[in-house]
DNA sequence: GTTTAACCCTGCACGC
DNA sequence: TGCGTGCAGGGTTAAA
């Protein structure tokens, strides 16, 4: 699943890759789930007609979210789900299955979207309307772009009373965080899963607030995870590095990276949490 | 305020 | 071998 760091990844290449570009032709493909991708819009035409023919300006990201705006003052808003992949590539290329929208540019080939299990979306929107879209709205602070202060950070956690995994990967609080990276910043800082927010003492706020930004910063120097079971690639369809350093997500039964304790995993709210019984209190 | 469960869909493992 | 079934996977949201 991408995270912060995957959709920060296709986002660098994106600037580099298709800025300046001009859209020939958008294509919402005639497969099965599609219109399911565009579904913010009433029909295919609707969608494409926004497109065509303008010209890409700029690159954002706001967590997972990727926003292209363009010189016609509409933006093409792009989460990628679970599944979800952003491909550059020659309008020769074979087309993979599961190819729900084609960009054409006038120069410089093709961006697909292909999305196996269609939990990802794509909509335009007028640039002005951005502001009202709500889940962009409820959006939480995004630890690359914003400075997540020390002071917000730490009375965030002790005026709630929710457990730590669940705060992480809340995006009305930070942003961008998933459960890959939720396990891997809260071995970094020593923490279970299950503590409660409030009962974190001064010095494990301030483990926490480092490997929040220590494993994202890692995690896009790498390129983004994927996991054994993790489908991301990235915008030339390349996969991770980072996979090769997680130290507890997908390792359950393997020896803890620093104490040699087999790696545990439980259940949080129907998701696979994985944790070092030793190294994490 | 917080937690839980259901929903979305595909691919894979497993059993017959 | 081929088919059918059940479940995992993450984000969101409604319900508890």
């Amino acid at each position: 699943m991408p995270e912060l760091p995957e959709v920060e990844v296709i986002r660098r290449d994106l600037e580099k890759e298709v800025v300046g570009r001009k859209i020939r032709k958008a294509e919402v493909r005639s497969t099965k789930n599609a219109m399911r991708i565009i579904r913010r819009h009433k029909n295919r035409k609707d969608f494409e007609s926004a497109l065509v023919g303008a010209k890409i300006s700029s690159i954002d990201r706001l967590g997972k979210y990727i926003l292209l705006h363009l010189d016609n003052q509409m933006a093409l808003v792009i989460h990628l789900g679970m599944s979800g992949q952003l491909l550059q590539c020659k309008a020769s290329a074979a087309v993979e299955n599961h190819t729900h929208v084609v960009l054409d540019f006038t120069v410089g080939g093709q961006l697909r979207y292909i999305d196996p299990r269609t939990f990802g979306e794509m909509f335009v929107s007028p640039k002005g309307d951005l502001g009202e879209v709500k889940e962009l709205q409820k959006l939480g602070i995004d630890p690359l772009e914003q400075p997540l202060t020390w002071q917000y950070f730490s009375e965030t956690l002790a005026n709630k009373k929710t457990k730590m995994k669940g705060l992480l990967m809340d995006q009305k609080f930070i942003c961008g965080i998933g459960n890959i990276y939720s396990d891997e910043i809260l071995f970094l800082a020593g923490i279970r899963h299950d503590r409660e927010s409030d009962s974190l003492s001064s010095s494990d706020v301030r483990r926490l607030y480092r490997a929040i930004h220590e494993i994202l910063q890692d995690a896009i120097k790498y390129r983004g995870t994927s996991a054994d079971d993790e489908q991301y690639r990235d915008l030339y369809g390349a996969v991770g590095e980072y996979s090769q350093f997680l130290k507890v997500y997908q390792r359950e039964g393997q020896p803890c990276r620093r104490c040699r304790t087999p790696v545990e995993r439980s259940r949080w709210s129907n998701r696979s949490t994985f944790y070092c019984p030793q190294c994490q209190v």
